[in-house]
RNA sequence: GGGGAUGUGGCGAAAUCGGUAUACGCGAAGGUCUCAAAAACCUUUGGGAUAACCUCCCGUGUGGGUUCGACUCCCACCAUCCCCACCA
């Protein structure tokens, strides 16, 4: 053993000697308990950055402490391969995507090996491998056959930076997810997949999830998939057979409206100008609309609207509304047109002030008065009694809203109805670098799906990716040109290929049986892996990847595959490790170094713009290369810094005294077992003590080791604050360095010193491999022990041994500490009051008096409270 | 506009069920060892009053409340961050 810590020797040889023993490779044991440990597979960008080490910290820390308490642990890892910048990148580097992503696999997981993670390796899945999208293609045809995948002709979001359609998800707030740039719409023909059709299913299932997931992806699930209860209400437009229809979650209201109004795109715009000299100027206007809708950011838009000269009836009062057509009525949503009613909403008052359209009183205060249009800025919760509603004056809101839609049902002019925010996945991109979509296009038989038999359909190599319009495959007549599978004759390939994160829905399925080739995994196999106990990830994909995996798995339970609901029943999002970022208006980006203690620039004196930032990038002088640290300080000190720096959900900083501490604390660990290692190695020595010989030095630290124990054991059953584990460690460490000292001073070890040492030193070693498992096998294996400690189990804890001998009880008077009691653990209420009562500080304070009232929290506190 | 968080020393943070606030680490100061430095080890380190290690006062964003007792529960406010957003 070496004297001094060399972490770089160590973890080569530890990575070297897991990978040879192949320790992590697991198999399915029915009569074993499993445990899947899993974090989200990595994009393929090409470097590993200081989030992947954090991610993957929290995930091998809980994988060896289950492993350890006995149970299999699943713990595989995976490369999200296919996507757009791999396009990009290739353009730009002259290369294919193929050779891109194959040499950033091949270079991250290098990278990733070095930080010694618990990985089975042999379970590693790419998604650009044909063995694998092979399935992809599997899932669409069945989703196809059973109708769960259409093809529609739909304005879909686009990015014109990337040149990519994406996803509602992908575009939320009108900008692309990945490069910030505004979308724009345009009419494509595209692949859907109906992730509608369980929507219902992907709110009700949230309550399964609840305080298992973070509440806040919980939350941000349910509002992006907007489940609102309400009504439609059809109303016949004056002078034609034809009618309108809207949805409201208020038809208690409806005595208030006072116009309908239409979104731009409506088709009944055209119907209703037929004929009327005001056509061409309101067309012109609702094209007008259209435009701004998607240029400008909705919020800050006026409202702004044109009446078209129509009509329509309230079918309660028979009142003759006007229809208008404006700006703040989304074709999307509910059924793109609404009844105005600017007593009961906010853009309702605002348009019918600006185009003076009359405001009718149906609402009364919480104290009786009626609501003034300046009110309404307030809660309309409060404004409960309806009036002037015809034969539902006088009822409350919510009652009058189920009586008013029972009878509109009644009267056949309404229903109540649910409207959801979410809508259709379009699945297709105009792509190169993706799962190709496994359909043929033939003249006489329409969509033919490729024969299964036939799957994959390959990604044909040496695209001109450069190509100017439609998809770089369209331009591959050998992959276009095919014979239709039903009626031989020519037929053209779709040249569409898959969102990326139809990838991302189901790889950690295939995980549970990654070289299957006759079906995308064994049910059995995932039956016995699958759920996922824990996931852990990033924030980014609370409503991206995380609702696309729940539909997936829900579909395929109907497919057959799975038979649970929810695949991922823990989940846990790590914060980001984010670094300060200096900017100068004069200097641009500085290093901290070029900084004053004042955040002033050393160049130009200016003040400096203080950024915090997760993405480290070296044009910001923020860059910290993980692997630069791990050759520095080893992989054991990085990975403790990650997770002793906060909490797993928090955002950490970046500290470069940080690592220097924990790599310091590793040292320390290093020194103190090199120093007992010889008098541990020795057979039995120090057996048969016994614990009524120890003495007081000696029974403190088996104390201190099992409170220890128990702690951290408890924290990763319940709370998984890692770093608090690391706290305790260092106690235990401090604890061995004090009883070292003592040892130091008797002038040498006795049988019941190396008895009492070696369990403290090996509780810690094997409390040390979760966090730091290099290291700790390292010492493992010099305390005596040929098997890895990944066979090694979990120490325990005695509670007898735990107790304090002595305890300190808190002496508060009138709720302050004033003095202190010590006791023993099981001195009783009785016996902790009269020891109060008789401490000199309390006789000073009862100046004579009775105290009122004595309250005694047993092994913590008494208070004597004096009026 | 709606929703969700967060706020504790010089800094990262701890306090798990309402019971001794600041564990653990970083930084800082002093000391030991050394020719010297680094490393290591030891001591101190929330603020204030005081000659004082005694003792007292203040202290978990602000202001109230509940309680014998509040970082923790309730109400209001302030600040910061995140998510969603003309969703009818």
């Amino acid at each position: 053993m070496n004297e001094k810590y060399f972490p770089k020797e160590i973890e080569e040889k530890w990575q070297r000697r897991w990978a040879e023993e192949k320790t992590f490779e697991v198999k399915e044991d029915p009569s074993r308990k499993k445990f899947y440990a899993l974090e989200m597979l990595a994009y393929t960008s090409g470097r590993a950055h200081i989030g992947h080490v954090s991610n993957f910290s929290i995930g091998d820390a809980l994988s060896w402490y289950k492993r350890m308490r006995g149970f299999n642990v699943l713990h595989p890892f995976g490369w999200d391969a296919f996507g757009q910048p791999a396009e990009t990148a290739a353009i730009k580097e002259g290369t294919d995507p193929e050779k891109f992503t194959r040499d950033a696999i091949a270079y991250m997981k290098w990278q990733f090996q070095r930080m010694g993670i618990s990985y089975d390796w042999s379970r590693e899945v790419a998604t650009c491998d044909p063995e694998y999208y092979k399935w992809n293609q599997w899932f669409f045809i069945q989703m196809l056959k059973r109708g769960m995948i259409y093809r529609k002709n739909s304005p879909v979001n686009w990015c014109p930076k990337e040149n990519i359609s994406l996803s509602n998800e992908q575009a939320s707030q009108g900008r692309c997810w990945r490069c910030n740039t505004p979308t724009i719409q345009k009419d494509l023909i595209q692949w859907f997949a109906r992730i509608t059709d369980y929507a219902d299913q992907l709110v009700d299932d949230l309550k399964q999830l609840e305080g298992k997931w973070p509440e806040r992806v919980v939350t941000q699930q349910r509002n992006w998939i907007g489940r609102s209860l309400g009504a439609k209400v059809t109303f016949r437009i004056a002078d034609s057979d034809d009618s309108v229809t809207v949805f409201t979650t208020r038809i208690d209201t409806i005595y208030g409206a006072n116009a309908i109004v239409l979104a731009p795109e409506h088709p009944l715009l055209a119907k209703v100008l037929e004929g009327r000299p005001e056509r061409e100027e309101v067309l012109a206007f609702a094209e007008n609309l259209k435009a701004e809708q998607r240029s400008a950011a909705l919020d800050e838009q006026e409202k702004k609207g044109i009446f078209t000269g129509g009509y329509a009836i309230n079918p309660f009062n028979g009142e003759r509304m006007p229809i208008w057509v404006a700006n703040f009525v989304l074709i999307q949503y509910g059924t793109g047109a609404v009844m105005a009613v600017p007593s009961g909403d906010q853009r309702d008052f605002e348009f019918s002030r600006k185009y003076g359209l009359p405001f009718h009183q149906i609402k009364l205060t919480a104290d009786g008065r009626e609501i003034q249009p300046e009110e309404l800025e307030a809660a309309d919760e409060s404004w409960t009694t309806t009036v002037n509603s015809g034969q539902w004056s006088g009822l409350p809101s919510k009652e009058a809203n189920r009586l008013m839609t029972e009878y509109a049902e009644a009267q056949g002019f309404g229903e109540a109805s649910i409207t959801y925010k979410l809508r259709d996945w379009g699945i297709s991109r105009q792509r190169y670098w993706g799962t190709p979509i496994p359909v043929i296009h033939c003249e006489r038989d329409g969509i033919v799906p490729v024969p299964e038999e036939q799957l994959p359909v390959v990604l044909p190599p040496n695209a001109n990716l450069k190509v100017e319009g439609g998809s770089p495959l369209d331009h591959i007549p050998e992959f276009v040109n095919v014979d239709c599978p039903q009626c031989g004759g020519p037929a053209r390939r779709d040249t569409d290929t898959m969102d990326t994160f139809v990838d991302s829905t189901w790889y950690y399925f295939r995980y549970c049986d990654p070289r299957n080739d006759a079906q995308p995994f064994d049910p059995e196999k995932v039956g016995y892996w699958m759920p996922v106990e824990q996931y852990i990830g990033g924030i980014e994909h609370a409503v991206l990847h995380l609702i696309y995996t729940r539909f997936w798995t829900k579909m395929m339970r109907d497919l057959g595959l799975v038979k649970f609901d929810e695949p991922v029943l823990s989940l846990l999002t790590q914060g980001m490790i984010i670094k300060e970022t200096f900017e100068c208006p004069e200097h641009e980006w500085l290093f901290p170094e070029q900084v004053t203690d004042e955040k002033t620039c050393k160049i130009c004196g200016r003040p400096v713009i203080v950024g915090r930032v997760e993405k480290m990038s070296k044009s910001k002088k923020n860059a910290v290369d993980p692997i630069e640290i791990i050759d520095i300080y080893g992989a054991d000190a990085l990975r403790l810094f990650v997770l002793f720096a906060g909490p797993p959900e928090k955002d950490k900083e970046w500290s470069d005294s940080g690592i220097e501490g924990t790599s310091r604390y590793l040292q320390r660990v290093w020194r103190i077992a090199v120093k007992w290692q010889p008098r541990l190695a020795g057979d039995g020595a120090g057996s048969g003590v016994e614990q009524g010989g120890l003495r007081d030095y000696q029974r403190r630290l088996r104390r201190r080791t099992h409170q220890i124990i128990r702690a951290i054991t408890e924290n990763f059953e319940e709370r998984l604050h890692i770093n608090t584990c690391i706290s305790s460690l260092m106690e235990l460490t401090n604890e061995i360095y004090s009883f070292d000292q003592a040892v130091e001073k008797n002038g040498g070890a006795s049988e019941a010193d190396i008895f009492v040492a070696r369990e403290a030193l090996e509780a810690l070693t094997r409390m040390l491999a979760p966090v730091a498992p290099h290291t700790a096998e390292e010492l493992w294996e010099s305390f005596g022990h040929k098997q890895s400690l990944a066979t090694a189990r979990w120490p325990e804890f005695e509670e007898g041994l735990t107790r304090e001998e002595e305890i300190e009880v808190a002496l508060q008077i009138n709720g302050k500490l004033r003095s202190r009691i010590f006791a023993r653990p099981d001195a009783s209420e009785d016996d902790l009051k009269r020891a109060a009562l008789s401490d000199e500080k309390v006789k000073a304070a009862s100046d004579g008096r009775e105290p009122a009232k004595v309250i005694v929290v047993p092994k913590k506190l008494v208070n004597v409270v004096f009026k």
